[in-house]
DNA sequence: TTAAACTTTCAGTACTTATTGAAAGTTTTG
DNA sequence: CAAAACTTTCAATAAGTACTGAAAGTTTAA
């Protein structure tokens, strides 16, 4: 395979990964082109790579930004904002769990504390229900703990955690 | 809050959390209205319940069934189907990971590996991209080893993990 | 074997989400 | 200050995904 070829695979595979993620396609395709990039690029550059429009490539910048994954650079003496990603992996994996927990994580177990949280009644579906929420709401927090503890080192964070996996 | 109330919450919030996650939303209900009912449930009720047609349902169900995480249930002397959802919820979280992993990182590493092996090429774009992809595929890999490290516990996998990581 | 009781399939349609592009906004420079 | 060079916003629309419902398929019972 060619380096252009090559490329243009890797761009769509990491996009359509991203839709399976609940992540825009368009949003995956700028990090993955961002990732693999020599260089720095304008949105001039990535709309041309990407063929999209000149909105969806703000927008999408953006929301790359705001997950911490993407940041603005400046060239010297240009009025042009350029673009580049997050270079360490261990880096990107941990701003990418710690969001998906704040935005989906957190509002869950919000919910099922409150949903487990009703009088108990004496009839037995509203008992069973009560008990299989509260189940779900602890089993959700410890994941969701988990997921701290695996990703709070800074450094190498998958090597170690395989590492103590194995003891 | 009131069970009625609030069964009808932790339906809606299963839900979107579902299309958050890639899984449909109808998928993600019918899973979660047989988590929390103490009996099982025919697709008519099921139907009922969530207002939605035969046709949603079936295909539906079929889908929690290949994922393993919906068994059908047959009552004696009746024709009639019944579903119940996966109780035990490291094995719902087991089997979800493996699917999971299955059908979305195992094919990205693929796709990595291949990229990654292009002929090493004299300018710094191709070089630069083979290096990426490279410590991409590196990393994806370790991670999805790590995942199959933690759920290969059958019980209580999360306890004893978190259990692990402190030590 | 036929009818009844049920499930599955799928073309058409509805719904949801992403994208465009032009107008409005912002910043910089002369 | 005005114009140039750029970015952001958002209403309209396109694209993608899920849902319906009726017809076809399957199994069981008599």
């Amino acid at each position: 395979m060619e380096y252009v070829e090559a490329k243009n695979k890797f761009i769509q595979t990491w996009g359509s990964l991203g839709s399976q993620w609940g992540i825009n396609k368009t949003m995956a395709q700028i990090h993955a082109l961002l990732m693999v990039s020599a260089e720095v690029l304008s949105m001039e550059d990535i709309m041309e790579e990407l063929h999209i429009s000149r909105g969806n490539a703000s927008m999408n910048l953006r929301a790359l930004i705001d997950w911490g994954i993407v940041y603005k650079e400046y060239k010297p003496g240009e009025r042009r904002e350029y673009f580049a990603a997050e270079g360490n992996l261990d880096e990107l994996a941990r701003k990418i769990a710690k969001e998906r927990s704040k935005r989906e994580i957190k509002p869950t177990i919000r919910v099922l504390k409150e949903v487990s949280d009703i009088a108990t009644e004496d009839h037995q579906q509203a008992a069973h229900f009560k008990a299989k929420t509260a189940e779900l709401y602890d089993f959700v927090s410890r994941a969701d703990n988990m997921l701290e503890k695996i990703t709070a080192q800074k450094e190498n964070w998958i090597t170690k955690t395989i590492f103590k996996l194995m003891s």
